[in-house]
DNA sequence: CCGGGCGTTCGCCCCTGGGAAACGCGGTTC
DNA sequence: GAACCGCGTTTCCCAGGGGCGAACGCCCGG
C-alpha cells in the first residue's frame, strides 16, 4: 500500500522539478545540494534522463528535454477537446483583442492548456502546462461550478484555500456561494482574484470527454468589467463554447 | 560507464513510451504484456507516475497525465527563441493562409514546438512535440545546413537516413550536396519528402541561443512550388526570421 | 452459479540505487 | 607557476528495494 512505489523514478522526477525551481537550468553538485542527495545519484538519474530525453545537457548544465513536450502533446489530445476547441479561442482573442485561454482540470489542479493573444492582450504568463489552484481562477471556478458538492470538498481538502492575491476566495462558504452563483448564470468572474489588476470572464465545456474543460476571456479590470464590454465577452464565450460543444457532441 | 544509469527510471519511461504506442490508453495487464514485464511491476511504476502526476489515471485506465506538459513548457521557453518566434509564426500563418512551423533540434532530432494555421491550411499532424528525422523535413534541413559537415556526420551515424515517403533523402551524398544548394540560397525545400503531396520552405534562424531553430510555410506542392507563390512564401519567412533575429539579438 | 479476466497484494531474492570518498581537470588566486 | 578550489566523474560498498511469480478478490458475462 505504502511501498507499491518507486523511489528511483519518484527521485528522477524530483531531479526534473529541481531543474525547474532552478530557473530552468542546473550543474550536478548544484542541483545534489538543492535536493539534498549524494552527488553521484544526481549523475546517475541525469545521465539516464538525458538518454531518454527528458532532460538536455549542454555543456556541464541540465535543462528540461524537449521529450518532455512529445509526452505533454499526448496529455492535451487524447480526447478531441484540444483540436476542437484551439480555433475557437484564437477566434474569441480575434474578436475581442483581449487574451483567451483553455483550461483542463486533472488531479484537483487546473492546467493551461492552450492561450491565444488578440492585439491589446496583456503580457502575463500564462504559459501553457502551468498548473493553477482551481478556487483561485475564473477558468476553475467554471469548472468547480460543474462538480457535486461532496467533489468540491475533496479538492479543497487536497489543495487547500491558499491565497494568490488579496481577493482570492479563502473561505469554504463563500465559495460554495460563489459556485451556486456561477450555476445560475452559467458565467464564472474572477476579479483580480488570481492577478492583481485582471479579471476574466469563463465558462465551462460541457463536453463527452472525462476530462473537464473551461475557456475564459482575460484583460485588465476597466477593460473586462465594464457593463458594454462584458455583455461582449459573454456573448463571444457563450458563441465559442456552442461551437465547441457541438462540434464534439457531432462527433462522439 | 555503463551502469552510470537508473534502469527503475528507464523502465518508467519505457511505461510512458508503452502507453503512447498503445493508443494514448492501457491498462495494466495490457501494458505488462506489451512491454514484457510482471504486472506487478507495471502496477508499481504507475502508480509512481500517477502520484507525480506524469500519468492520468481514470478508473483502470492510465494516460500520459498533464504534468508533462508542465515540464514541456519549460523545455521550449528556456531561451527566448520559443516566445519571440511564436507571433512571427501566427504571422506568417495569416499572410500566406498556409501551415506555418517553428522546430528545434536537440538530440540528433527535431521537434516541432509550435505550428499556426492560415485560413487554407492543409490539415496535417503537426503536433506540438512531435519528433522527425532532420533529413526528411525542411525545417530539419535548414538546421543541418548550420551544421559544420562532421556534426552532420555524427547525426547521420546516430540516426540513419530512413525513408519517410519515396522522395525522402536517403543517401548521403545526395544530402551533402542538398545542404550545400541550401547555404547558397538560404532557403531549405522540401517536396514530398516528408508527406506525399506536401511541399514546404524553410529557413534556419541565427540566434544567440545554443539551440538550433527553423520556421517553415507547408502547404500542398500545387500552391508551394508555384514561381509566384514560392516567391511570396519565401519573403513571408525571410522578414519573419529578420524580426525574430532583430529581436533576440537586441535583448542578448 | 461458475469461469475468466482484470487490478491488487504478498513474499522473496538478487540486483542496483544511493552514499561517501577519492580522482582529475580547469580556472582562479597569490 | 604553484597551490588551491570547485566542478563533473569514477570507484566501491552495502542495505534497501525493484522486479518477479503466484495467489487473491472482485466484477462481468455466460
Amino acid at each position: 500500500m505504502d511501498d507499491d512505489r518507486v523511489r528511483a523514478t519518484e527521485t528522477s522526477v524530483r531531479m526534473l522539478e529541481g531543474i525547474v525551481e532552478l530557473g530552468g537550468e542546473a550543474g550536478i553538485t548544484e542541483l545534489a545540494t538543492h535536493l539534498s542527495v549524494a552527488k553521484s545519484t544526481v549523475y546517475k538519474h541525469l545521465n539516464t534522463l538525458e538518454t531518454s530525453g527528458l532532460v538536455a545537457k549542454r555543456g556541464d548544465r541540465y535543462r528540461i528535454g524537449l521529450r518532455t513536450l512529445e509526452f505533454g502533446g499526448h496529455a492535451q489530445r487524447y480526447d478531441g477537446v484540444y483540436d476542437t476547441a484551439r480555433p475557437q479561442v484564437r477566434k474569441m482573442a480575434d474578436e475581442t483583442d483581449e487574451l483567451a485561454n483553455l483550461m483542463f482540470a486533472e488531479d484537483a489542479w487546473g492546467v493551461y492548456v492552450h492561450t491565444s493573444r488578440g492585439d491589446d492582450a496583456v503580457e502575463i504568463d500564462t504559459q501553457t502546462g502551468r498548473r493553477a489552484h482551481l478556487h483561485a481562477t475564473g477558468l476553475g471556478k467554471a469548472i468547480l461550478a460543474t462538480f457535486a458538492d461532496d467533489r468540491v470538498e475533496r479538492i479543497v481538502d487536497r489543495r487547500g484555500l491558499p491565497a494568490v492575491t488579496e481577493h482570492t476566495i479563502t473561505d469554504r462558504a463563500a465559495l460554495f456561494e460563489e459556485l451556486e452563483a456561477i450555476r445560475d448564470t452559467g458565467i464564472a468572474h474572477d476579479r483580480e482574484e488570481c492577478i492583481e489588476g485582471m479579471a476574466c470572464l469563463a465558462r465551462s465545456l460541457s463536453v463527452p470527454s472525462e476530462r473537464p474543460a473551461a475557456i475564459s476571456i482575460t484583460g485588465p479590470v476597466s477593460r473586462v468589467t465594464t457593463g458594454e464590454a462584458e455583455a461582449t465577452i459573454r456573448r463571444t464565450l457563450e458563441q465559442a463554447a456552442n461551437v465547441i460543444e457541438l462540434n464534439l457532441s457531432g462527433s462522439a
